[in-house]
This record gives structure tokens, sequence and C-alpha cells, in this order.
DNA sequence: CAGTGGTCTAGACCACGCG
DNA sequence: GCGTGGTCTAGACCACTGT
């Protein structure tokens, strides 16, 4: 009563935990693993389908699909220095739409500057994140090199003076756009974090969407439980 | 060159949006839906499925596809009260794996006792949980009644010192098990947050696996930045 | 029972990557 | 050019729901 496509899948993972497909060795193609399995191909692409939301493989149009390495994960936030990621921040400035305003606590067509940052890890994509600042906030045009993936330092180098920030973590399926950018399938789950920067006196100052593909990355969230006796 | 299923799942959306679908209508069957848009039922079912990981409709087989109550979000951590869930826990008995017991810093084999909550919103179930706590540091049989999602309360009753908790969060399918339990489908995305809680000396005292639908959980972290300048 | 979604088949055609 | 994955078709069969 499983799935084909679940039995399929099963047997490549436990191919590639035993080592039988080591590392970056290249799969079959799909027509000739689906003959093998006896499944039609789109029973054979959910099976993959389902690898690749686990990290397991990688696919590659007009290459194939290859073994992905153990996935070093990225944590987010803290990249802690252990992280060789290289980004790259781009800026744009525009006005603010009704639901980005909204967010920011502006009105409409506000001036904003929108940061995009995209960092690399080893050999692919691991983040990419949208910062969003308003002009009557802080306005600088040529980001630092070398930043951090989440846009932090662009707050610092701005002057920003933030005290809090709140994240909404969600899970969903990437847009078109995110899915290109981070070079993962359009059904590879992500992990998608709205974060809302406050300065001291609770003036919203940035508005930050990060998007991690769930095959790589994991938030990191450490509290400290202070004593205290709830009914 | 936008996929078919995508410009189906946008015109159903713009129904939704803007009121011809209304919240608890019934779709029309599937057949006659992909009749009616020119595809294939493969390809609607795709489409259907986006909708379905975004929260707006239902899939109940045997009945049909119903537009969803916009969906109240359920926040993790802080239900803060307003939440009214029903939540259900049971607790078993067993021998940690060897995956579990690497979690726990005990051995395999020790004796461990599993609580599972299953909490139920209005008409829907929001959260699975499941808690691990060591016979060593704790044992209660008989768990509290209208507790907590997360299990928080089992611990209190426990009377276990709990002084840190970290949480990994990351965005996957859900298990076969998981997504029976949480009544999802099998490729709505969800998020994991694996939870460790350790004592006052570091010791580990529990170890918690949540998973909570894409469709209709988040993850709220508040982080206040103290002033620290770092290079 | 009839109607519905869940899953699968066995192809087809296109776009991309590489030689 | 050729081989690859990306997407889609037009059905089929089964399991589940409600009457």
């Amino acid at each position: 009563m499983t799935a084909r496509h679940q039995q399929v899948a099963d047997d490549l993972r436990r191919l590639i935990a035993s080592g039988t497909l080591p590392v970056g060795e290249r799969l079959a193609p799909e027509t000739q693993l689906a003959a093998h399995y006896r499944v039609s191909t789109p029973t054979l692409r959910d099976a993959l389908e389902l690898l690749r939301a686990e990290g397991l493989i990688e696919k590659f149009q007009g290459r194939g699909n290859y073994v992905r390495r153990p996935p070093e994960r990225l944590t987010y936030p803290r990249a802690d220095g252990t992280e060789d990621l290289h980004v790259t921040v781009s800026s744009t400035d525009l006005a603010a739409t009704e639901d980005l305003a909204a967010r920011l606590r502006t009105r409409p067509n506000d001036a904003v500057t929108e940061y995009v940052c995209l960092s690399h890890g080893a050999d692919s994509p691991q983040s990419l994140a949208h910062l969003y600042v308003p002009h009557a906030v802080a306005r600088i045009q040529a980001p630092p090199i070398g930043a951090s993936p989440w846009g932090d330092d662009i707050l610092t180098a701005a002057g920003v003076l933030a005290a809090a920030s709140t994240d909404q973590v969600t899970a969903r399926f990437p847009t078109a756009a995110e899915a290109q950018s981070l070079r993962i399938g359009a059904r590879t789950p992500v992990l998608a974090v709205e974060r809302t920067i406050a300065a001291d006196d609770g003036q919203i100052v940035a508005y930050a969407l990060l998007v991690l593909p769930g095959d790589r990355a994991e938030v990191a969230v450490v509290t400290r439980i202070d004593k205290k006796a709830e009914a």
C-alpha cells in the first residue's frame, strides 16, 4: 500500500546511504531508472523530487541527477565566522507598494531602498535576502562587500539603530524567481523568514524577507528560560 | 512560458481572493475543472497542490475540494492564551533508538517516555509534537489534560528544571504518519522544529520534535539586540 | 451505489547543456 | 546534433465518501 514512488525513493535512498552511489556520482538517466524500476517517468520524477527535497540529490537541466555532498547546513542567525560564504549584494531604489508600506509602517509610494543579498556556499546558492530600508530612515547606495547573508551589516553601515527584531518563519514553496535564484526546484520547500526590525522607540526601521532552501538550511533559535512560575 | 498549472492556480487564486469562490464553497470536481481549463487531470492537480500549500483550499478524499477559511495561523512559541486548541496527549514507554539516544546524550536502549501531543484548532489539526524524556530525568505516566500543544507543561508537571532550549527549524515534507495525523497532503511543506531542552548544568533533559503544517502555522521569534559593536 | 480524489501509465513535445 | 530533464496529455484503476 506504500506508494510506488515512495518505494523507489526508499531504494535510491538506501543506495546512497550505503555508498553504492557515492557523492558526486551521476545517476542513470531518468528514462533508464524508470525502466529499471518498471515505473513511468512521472512516477520516477516524484521519487527524485522527494530525494531532492531531502538534499540527497541535485538536478541539472540537460546534464542529469547527481548525488549531493552531505549538505553543509547553513544556520540562521549566527554565521559564527565558520561559514565560507560569498555574498553578492545589489541595491535599487523603489516606491513602496501597498504591501511593503504596511510592513514598514510607512505610506505607499514612499521611497525605499531594496538590497538583495544572495549568498553562495561551496557550490550552490545558500540564501536569498531582500532588505527594505525607507529613505526616511537611512540611505546608502554602495553596499559593503564581504557582508553578512542577512544584510545585518548594511544596517550597521547605514548607522541604523536596531533594538529588536521579530522573525516570522513559515514553510512554503518558492516563487519562480526565488527558485531560479537559489537554483532549486519549484517543489523544494523553503523556509521563509519575515523579519521586522525596530528601533529603541519601537519605530520600524527595516523589513527583510529571507528565503532559505529547506534542503540546505535551518533556523537555529536558542531560548533561555527565566525562572518564572506560570500556572 | 509560465507553466500551465501555474496559470490555472493563478486564476483560481484570483477567484478566491475576489470572493467569487467564497469560503466553505466546494470547488467543481477535478475532472470538470480540468475540462474547463483544457488541461489534463495531473496538471490540474498540480495547480490545486499549490493552492493547498498556500492554505487556500482543503481536499477531502471522496468529497471534493473546499475553499478554506482564511487560515487562523498558529504561532509557536507563545500560544498567549488566545488560542482555542484542544490538545490530546498520549504517552508510551520505549527504549531509546540509537538516533534518539544521541540527541538525549544517553545510551541506546535506555528507558524513555514518549509523549505525543496532537492539537486541534477550530476544524483541523494544528500541530503534532513528540516529546522524549528519559526515565533517568523524570517519569510521569498520566499526562495533564488541556495542556500546551508543545508539551511544556508536561515538563513542569514532572518537575523538570528547564534552563534553556535550542530549536532547529527546517522545512521539509511530512512523513506518511505525520501527513495522516495532521490531515495534510504528502506534498504540503511542514515546519519541523527539533527542540533540545537543557537544565542549568547543561544536562539535556528532554528532546522534542514539533511538526507544524506550513499552511497554517508559523514560528515567531523575537530577538532583542544588545548594543554590541562587532567589527 | 455513484461520485470523488489518489495514484499510475505510456507515451509526447519542448528547452536546455554540452560537444 | 544528441542526450538530458521539464512539462503536459489522455486516459486507467483503486479507495474512499456519502446516500
